[in-house]
DNA sequence: GATTTGATACTCGGATAGGACTTGTCCGAGTTGGTGAGG
DNA sequence: CCTCACCAACTCGGACAAGTCCTATCCGAGTATCAAATC
């Protein structure tokens, strides 16, 4: 059960993009950490699909939010790059065994689904419950020029 | 962020085996599910070796719950077979970014590595807090019936 | 000096390879149980 | 009838391929900017 390394990437620089406010592209983003360019971008992409930021083409162009920082969760990151589904897939192998029947919904009556389903629900919701300016505010309290630097890395 | 089909073979196979007490060949086990015998047979050599159950080799041999069945988490079942790292991983790249310390425990520190190991924590809190035990009394109180059949079928 | 036109450089976007992990399969080592002969 | 040795079948256990997803890269379509030429 390993994340992708793209929501790690995709977290940080939606935190930069709610402190520049500006467009910023991909290459600059990418120059801030040693990441691969192209391969960040394909993340970004997939948070304009999400329809968490937005791209702008040409120059002065690239990626900024298209919500305020408030307004975006870290649940939302993590399914825009992850996918909506569950991590624990029901396959309905109940059905096969003795006392099986092959019209009953298992994923939802199923016992062991049920847990699991609880689990990860419990897990969306500290993610849910949590949006970059929450974020923001803790690193600014630990650390204040942070949001100064970023800005200045990324705009100069 | 996908979790490998074994765990929901696992889950049910150790309900079974809670069910029995007796030891059960892998081949038994998967022929209840039309499940492939000998990587069914993979997976519960993982819970032998997180000390879960235990193995008999020779006729009349097969595996065995090590605990009673409310020892026994859904965390530890989940863990045996998909390893105690955490999904969400943490590379300090912030360590290459303006102001950042080589030297800086970032996996502590980050806002977003402690937002997301939070979340994970909760998961992981929900798992633990249900044991196999747990799970059997919810399936007999909706079907009563289901380990006898599962009995049944298994030291037929 | 203001305007238009063109070229230019820069951006995203999707299509294309490489690597790692999950999934699936096979055969050998070890052990138990039964079976037959012998006492 | 009881004991003992042998054989055979069954089990786990680890080593060996195939498929799928994540990772990484490249090149093309589109656009704002800048410069030069023109009015």
């Amino acid at each position: 059960m390993r994340m992708g390394q793209g929501v790690e990437w995709a977290l940080h620089c939606c935190l930069n993009l709610a402190w520049t406010g500006t467009p910023v592209p991909a290459s600059r983003l990418a120059a801030l950490y040693d990441l691969p360019p192209a391969y960040l971008n394909k993340q970004l992409q997939a948070l304009v699909r999400a329809g968490l930021c937005e791209s702008v083409p040409g120059p002065r162009g690239g990626f900024r939010l298209a919500r305020p920082p408030g307004e975006v969760s870290l649940l939302d990151v993590v399914v825009a790059l992850e996918g909506p589904e569950d991590a624990f897939r029901c396959t309905s192998i109940l059905a096969a065994g003795p006392g099986g029947d092959p019209g009953a919904d298992y994923p939802d009556t199923c016992a062991i689904s049920l847990s699991m389903r609880r689990a990860e629900l419990a897990w969306r919701r500290e993610l849910a419950a949590r949006s970059l300016a929450d974020v923001s505010d803790d690193v600014l309290r630990h650390t204040p020029g942070a949001a100064d630097r970023v800005r200045d890395a990324l705009t100069a």
